[in-house]
DNA sequence: TCTCAAACTGTAATCGTTTACAGTGACGTC
DNA sequence: GACGTCACTGTAAACGATTACAGTTTGAGA
């Protein structure tokens, strides 16, 4: 290993003044020309452990989430990616997969100094988590619903509104029977899709009850597919919104399959607008919650937040917007 | 920021014996319990910058791949992070969105320890990727086609093998006019696939011309509509293959908006067989490349080699296989 | 030529761990 | 009671960088 020790020698100079040429500052023209031409002719690259030890920094932001195989994560992974492309700091994805076990897990581990900043959104709504975030030394961005209790910069969307987008809608192309197929209900956006469905009809003054909800129990195809499935009398329905895009294709495959006509007979909107929502037949009407750009949101807050730890906590709120498409037309 | 010396201090003895408590060596029973007492009481934990400089090691393996956005790479995040999980190790994932001068920058900096070892899909085919890889001072997993002169631990798959599933199963549905809507040809896929196609063709005696390739732009669902759409003389073809998933599901699109029926008049066949292979309309035949389980071999050979690191180098082969589905009905 | 400030450079301490090595004490054996 | 062994513990030296601080060189001005 050629350390900075190796390259003091070769270029006859001490350690001191390699690692100035390195950071730029002060030397000599002679001096910077010598430890350039060193470093290169040893092919040295600064041992990032020893710096971060010595600087009290890792260089690396870590970014925490539950489902990548949820294309709107994706989404947000590029964003964060995007932001943070120019700058010294790498990008750490972590739980990209998890259970409220292993998050709890990654987070107690966070405290190693391997990150210097955390972005995070959780799913899952335990008071666990809450509880570690606000015990972390370093920064922290949520990016969505803040957790009682806890203070840090957020960027969130306002899902009551996007909801209110998609009823709005549906009401104005003349549904009157409205449902919600929705995600699990101990996640926060499943919790938060189901309070702002049900004042978004009340509001409107159409008819809300218990039987307005079919529960799915994961926000993916087969989770939308399989609810429905068990759920059979969707007739009853002439409208459904969906806890995201994924949900409305498994909901759209079963309608396909039981001769339920869209937008015919049952109009349907998603959430996210993912690629998959154009793609699909009827192509899906979906509220867009714009994941992409919260990313690059956060990285930003994260960003301005390690630039001056005494700044206001700030709280961006992203609007969310209506892709209107085939499988809602009157 | 609370250390081993704070530690020692509390439990009333040397930091060695912190040291030795927590990496789980000789301690007599007393002494353990003071200084697990002292560490809960603190809320210590080890500092992994200075723990990566003294023993060598950053205990990260980083993973780098191209296109997130294609949720077969997605399929192999997930089974590098299974295989990881109950490792030591951390997952750093490096690159995801990027272009070859990206992964180049990457790369260069990857002598600096942060990571013990690369596991690496690379989908340019750039001579750089394979100098600079060879120069690497850490261990090296590559998943996809090995560059020539290069020589480190690989899993790959012989898409050869998988396109000839599917021209073989299309023959045997008595599709006689073949053609393939391709990625790009400056990518590994994109030429292996082509060259594949090419030697199935004759050799299973069908016809086989330069104009039986239809060239995609990129391995996503518009480089799929775009590259039929601009090409437009569909009715030359009774089966297509596609160089993924992705560009059949823009290939479809395209068919359904312009009155070309699947699989009456043209059969398809997708690669990778992801997800939304099977919510399409019709269902798409798809030839599996199996992306999460090479990814979990892949983390599994850098276990090994990490662990052993004279051991000789592996080549692992994993089958493709055929899915097949309503877009290839006789 | 001499002086002094400015510009540069080197020495050495430090970051928080791990670990070789030496030291301590307990205990069983003669 | 002396001694050897064994089990444990502490001291101190690394790991490879950054950075005060002190020391040295340089060059302008007298």
């Amino acid at each position: 290993m050629v350390s900075i020790k190796a390259v003091a020698d070769r270029a006859g100079v001490s350690i001191a003044s390699v690692s100035r040429v390195i950071n730029g500052t002060v030397a000599r023209k002679e001096t910077e020309l010598r430890v350039r031409t060193a470093i290169k002719e040893l092919g040295y690259q600064p041992n990032s452990a020893a710096r971060a030890l010595k600087i009290r920094q890792s260089e690396q932001i870590c970014l925490s989430f539950d489902d990548l195989a949820n294309p709107a994560y994706v989404a947000m992974t590029r964003g964060v990616g995007q932001a943070l492309a120019e700058t010294k700091y790498r990008l750490i994805l972590a739980s990209a997969f998890s259970s409220v076990e292993e998050i709890v897990k990654h987070l107690e581990t966070m405290g190693r100094g391997f990150a210097d900043g955390l972005i995070i959104s959780p799913i899952y709504a335990d008071k666990r988590i809450a509880k570690l975030i606000s015990h972390l030394q370093i920064p922290v961005v949520l990016v969505g619903t803040m957790p009682v209790g806890l203070n840090v910069d957020n960027v969130y969307v306002d899902s009551a509104i996007g909801i209110g987008l998609g009823v709005d809608h549906l009401k104005a192309t003349n549904r009157k029977r409205i449902g919600l197929v929705n995600g699990p209900i101990d996640t926060n956006p499943g919790r938060r899709r189901r309070l702002a469905f049900e004042s978004a009809m009340k509001e409107m003054g159409l008819k809300y009850s218990e039987e307005s909800v079919i529960q799915a129990d994961a926000f993916s195809i087969s989770g939308g597919y399989e609810a429905v499935s068990k759920f059979r009398n969707l007739d009853k329905f002439d409208g459904l919104i969906c806890g995201n895009d994924q949900i409305a294709a498994g909901v759209l495959k079963y309608c396909y399959e039981n001769g339920i006509a869209i937008p015919g007979d049952l109009a349907l909107i998603g959430i996210d607008n993912i690629d998959l929502a154009s793609i699909l037949h009827p192509t899906l009407t979906s509220i867009d919650l714009h994941s992409e750009k919260r990313g690059e949101i956060a990285a930003q807050l994260m960003l301005e937040r390690l630039a001056d730890p005494a700044r206001p906590i700030q709280k961006i709120n992203v609007k969310p917007t209506l892709v209107i498409r085939e499988s809602t037309a009157a």
